[in-house]
DNA sequence: TGAGTATTACTCGAACTGAGAACAACGTAG
DNA sequence: CTACGTTGTTCTCAGTTCGAGTAATACTCA
């Protein structure tokens, strides 16, 4: 036995102060234009009754996997069926103020998910609903979800402007148009198509042609849209800039 | 009593699984023209004798509270005696990869520290020596805490990019070639100091003048800069573009 | 069939970028 | 003290990108 076998054989896990570790996820799509988020109804103290973010307390596996298995349990969804390998899932940061949860102390590494339409959630174990709710009609949450909440937001606008992450809202194939709604969507505002358009295709790697059009047009008119499937590229250079920020922004 | 309260009074905590929890400070600065990371040489097991990153236990307190409270016990600074509250501290992630500890299972919150040039470090209680080291001479680290440096580095260039950070890392007044430093040593590579003069005079909320120049000229001559202060812009717009970025990055 | 709408391409002036040059102010080697 | 090299700062200029608008075309719906 080495010095340090040794050492670690006669160590005592419980001489450090224990916390409990959560993940949350802030899972968002796009449905009819808007952008949504996964809620809970929790249906235990603390905070019973109220709307949470999906999560809960991590096991014996990695903080990504556990963010994805609790993604899982509040959609129903099963990695390996589909719908959830084409989830973008990426740590948001971590909260840990002592009092957040007024059990013990707990602290939740937050998780930011980005799908192309997911069908509705069943319940998960730990809530007793789960639901898809527009962002902005989100209002309060237990614990303190609702800055996490916000959190999320800002980063999911910011990475936009110079990541790909668009086409994770979209399906395999889709259109210029489809992916110029998504950043209507999470900016909440609209894009001027034409330049749009003149962006997407200028930025190396973003997008790539099929070859082929969508075999129909949209709702209400105008020609067949050619589709696209997402490029190669993790970071779109130069990026797309988002419109009409003021300058200075403090 | 309320039926919350109640639940509350009869909670026990040890029912959930239970973690440590560390934070662990990557400190940048910059000490002749190139950026140094602060690292401690461990003094007991595991990694006994290694480099590590400069952390702890997280206490009672805020995640950025244990954060500041590492940076100090390393540096010997404490807050309230200036320098340390010029520092500029954000979380960068955490790490909890079941097997990055092999004692018990630790989940680290890992920071991003930015300060001006710092006094050489004192050793700490939990290290037997603290110092600083160029960031591409730190060689192997301790756990995952190479890992967590490279993906400290990585933010850090971005962050140049669209964030007044640079100003973090030079006195409380500057001059423009100050500024340009920073970015060439975290960066890695020069600028064209022209370009680079009109393009922080022209991003507003970036620096202000303090209408007033240096009372000497660098080593080498030139004439007297003129000095500037940190403006109020908390994000950049339009953004410091990298230089020499190729096409489509991957 | 006609009206309305959407995709895509194109135009034009304004703004920005990279590269380089010019100039004056300064430190230092001789 | 002088000459020279270095540096901060300002300008110039051509190439590129951006925002806004226009136009042609193709499709859906009534």
């Amino acid at each position: 036995m080495t010095e340090e076998e040794e050492f670690l054989a006669g160590y005592d896990p419980g001489a450090f102060p224990s916390v409990a570790v959560t993940v949350d996820v802030v899972a968002l799509t796009i449905r009819e234009g808007r952008l949504h988020v996964l809620l809970v109804e929790r249906g235990g103290h603390p905070f019973a009754g109220w709307r949470a973010l999906p999560g809960g307390f991590v096991q014996e596996e990695t903080l990504d996997a556990a963010a994805l298995r609790e993604l899982g349990e509040e959609t129903g969804l099963r990695p390996g069926e589909g719908e959830l390998d084409r989830v973008h899932l990426e740590q948001l940061r971590s909260y840990g103020n002592p009092r957040r949860d007024p059990r013990m102390r707990v602290i939740s590494v937050a998780y930011l998910a980005f799908a192309p339409r997911l069908p509705d959630p069943r319940a998960g174990t730990d809530a007793s609903g789960a639901f898809w709710v527009p962002v902005d009609e989100a209002g309060e949450l237990a614990f303190d979800h609702a800055a996490i909440l916000a959190d999320a937001l800002d980063r999911a606008r910011a990475k936009l402007e110079y990541t790909p992450l668009a086409t994770a809202f979209v399906g395999e194939e889709f259109t210029i148009a489809e992916l110029r709604a998504v950043y209507a969507a999470v900016w909440g505002e609209e894009l001027h198509a034409g330049n749009f358009h003149r962006k997407v295709l200028s930025v190396p790697g973003f997008v790539e042609s099929t070859g082929e059009t969508a075999p129909r047009a949209g709702e209400r008119g105008g020609p067949k849209p050619k589709l696209y499937r997402a490029g190669d590229a993790r970071l779109l250079h130069p990026a797309l800039l988002r419109p009409t920020r003021e300058d200075g922004v403090r």
